[in-house]
DNA sequence: AACAATTATTAAAAATTTTTCATTTTTTAT
DNA sequence: ATAAAAAATGAAAAATTTTTAATAATTGTT
């Protein structure tokens, strides 16, 4: 899970970072407009939280930017005002949730986990990359082309990218991918996953699934 | 397309309802909120359209009820407030849109649109009758179990799902959802039709695919 | 460097899906 | 009622996907 933080407070901004940490989240801060839309538009995160009121570039206008570039990442802004017609405004700028200064780290926690959940259940397909994997048609689109992904190749590549960055046994895959209530004796885990990196780097020219030695197997987007 | 409307006014209901089917669509209107929600939860709608103010149960808290029925049905208020303190409490009630009296039919029009292309771009399963088609994971559900289907016919029913209630010939098939260029002389439409009906027969006991006879076939939830 | 463990590769078997085609059944018009 | 057209059916061929298994290559440890 990889989060943006946009805070020009020093002190709130590392706070939040510290305690996202310690949850095993990835994080990343800009204290500064310029800057954030830049890291924005360069990476994908799962999440961004705004401060509204930074200097020059505000959270608001951040936001607005972001779904004007067509970026659905859900955003949550943080907010000093309690004012009612900026919510409005958040919301018609496209902002998934806000929460109000002063807060809790769980109230932080809790309003995350409630804006993905929604997000996650209407996303209609995972970006990565210059890439893209559509959820209902089962296909995998890079700039120059879109292929259509066997079942299971698609279910493993979805998986994957649901737990981008983190290490995932071949166990986990057959109980999560496989559905199998047992590890089978034969390697069917190895070699879809190597159909799926035939079509990955046929179709991106880049190396997403790593190998590690006797843990399993991790997706990179670098 | 079927429109659920709840509102008190005769007047201004049966306006709408009239305005509506004038351009082909389905209207269903309810004067009071005990009888909408009943309406609402018995069939399937692709919108309700929903009055702030009628007596006794609220447009408002029809919204929330359906949503907490877990009813992802698109949803636009009308009301007479211009009031911002309820157009926050709309979405928080998970309205998609409202729109404040008076207004002009073009302007509902316009609304519903809008709403409807926002809400098909994220669906993530389509409903009908008592079953579920899940966009995802491309499996049919019924109250009772659920299978998964064949790319094909997956497609298929998708299409027929999406274009309910008109008669699709074989020509259109073969283009929309086969993406032939031409009209193959073999029967692959037929036969896919027949295996999706005995999937759907045997999950439902019911037959939702009529043949018109030199036409085509169309898909019927009743 | 050599060994064992792990992973990758290759090819074929098994299972499933998609398509074809011949035949039967149904529908409509005469 | 009958013939012609259209649709449904059954079964097998073709194509694709998934799994298996044997072998090769790689990695980490001693």
């Amino acid at each position: 899970m990889n989060i943006c933080i946009v805070e020009d407070e020093k002190q709130l901004a590392d706070s939040l970072k510290k305690s996202f940490e310690s949850e095993g989240y990835n994080c990343i801060v800009c204290y500064e407009g310029e800057t954030a839309l830049k890291t924005i538009s360069s990476q994908t995160f799962d999440l961004l939280l705004l401060d509204w009121r930074i200097p020059k570039i505000s959270g608001i206008e951040i936001c607005k930017r972001v779904r004007e570039a067509n970026n659905q990442t859900p955003i949550i802004l943080l907010t000093a005002l309690s004012d009612i017609k900026n919510k409005i405004e958040a919301f018609n700028y496209g902002a998934d949730d806000y929460i109000t200064k002063p807060f809790s780290f769980e109230e932080v926690l809790a309003r995350i986990n409630a804006v993905l959940r929604r997000y996650k259940s209407v996303q209609s397909s995972i970006e990565f990359d210059d890439m893209s994997l559509n959820l209902i048609g089962h296909t995998l689109k890079a700039p120059s082309e879109e292929i259509k992904l066997p079942e299971m190749e698609f279910e493993l590549l979805k998986y994957f990218l649901e737990n981008r960055a983190s290490i995932v046994s071949r166990e986990t895959l057959c109980e999560e991918v496989w559905k199998l209530p047992f590890t089978p004796s034969t390697n069917v885990v190895d070699v879809t996953v190597k159909h799926l990196r035939e079509k990955l780097e046929e179709i991106s020219d880049k190396k997403y699934i790593k190998t590690v030695y006797g843990e399993g197997y991790i997706f990179i987007t670098e």
